[in-house]
DNA sequence: CAGAGCGGCTATTTTACCTCA
DNA sequence: GATGAGGTAAAATAGCCGCTC
């Protein structure tokens, strides 16, 4: 026969810092004691049946129980982060009284927010990247049918007249850095002078996203 | 310099809760 | 409607690393 009825547990328990002293602490009425009003919903509901397991167990260590934060721990958590990423001693001492939390607690919630925030950080990178890539893919489809065309023409450089002087400007070729494998135009009696679309979209992207992959690359400056 | 203490980070586990068949 | 499986979010744990004293 399966019978069960819900009790509150108002006993959590949780273990020190990794290995800063490792102890299973059973922590008594630690939080608030509830009182049957709106803030229960933090308070874990166990079975009479779990109950009696967890007194089974081998060590006789319950397992451990989840707390739920209720919406204004929430809510002020949240507000707190906004204001600063890392709390001191100080800080974290008295957000918990405020929360009724553990300090251990407060930490903890932290700790797993800056890696939720670090995450969703890295997902919009990756997302913007990906786009990045979409587009230089399309640029440089774009050009390689440019640069098919023109040697496909097999006719003399086309003869460029200058806004300035209005004098036709000097033939040029598309070379490309083995080094950096940048695409330059070069005047055939001068050097390298400007860069092509995708060099300069390339420029633009790593200023623009400024962060982890790209800034590692390695400047080609000397280019 | 070695080592203890501490805080942050990352990876992982565990738990509560939700959806769906 | 009840139920169990699978998925997900987030609390909690473990352990490593760097810094300070």
């Amino acid at each position: 026969m399966i019978f069960s009825f819900f009790l509150l547990v108002n006993e959590n328990y949780y273990t020190e810092k990794g290995d800063h002293g490792v102890c299973t602490v059973r922590d008594l009425d630690i939080n608030q004691v509830p009182s049957g009003g709106a803030e229960d919903d933090q308070w874990i509901t166990a079975s009479m049946e779990d109950e009696e397991e967890s007194c089974n167990n081998i060590n006789g260590v319950p397992p451990r129980k989840k707390l739920r934060l209720t919406k204004e721990q929430s809510r002020l958590l949240e507000e707190s982060f906004r204001q600063n990423h890392t709390l001191n001693p100080k800080q974290k001492e008295a957000l918990a009284m405020q929360l009724k939390l553990r300090p251990r607690q407060v930490e903890v919630w932290f700790q797993n927010r800056r890696a939720r925030s670090k995450l969703k950080q890295t997902e919009m990178e990756c997302e913007y990247l990906k786009r990045w890539f979409g587009s230089l893919t399309e640029q440089n489809r774009r050009l390689q049918r440019e640069v098919e065309e023109l040697r496909a023409m097999k006719v003399g450089p086309p003869t460029v007249i200058s806004p300035h002087s209005c004098e036709p400007l000097p033939a040029s070729t598309l070379t490309m850095c083995p080094r950096c494998e940048r695409v330059t135009t070069t005047a055939l009696d001068k050097g390298p002078t400007k860069m092509t679309a995708a060099t300069t979209t390339a420029t633009a992207l790593s200023s623009k996203v400024g962060t982890s992959a790209l800034q590692s690359r390695p400047s080609s400056a000397a280019c």
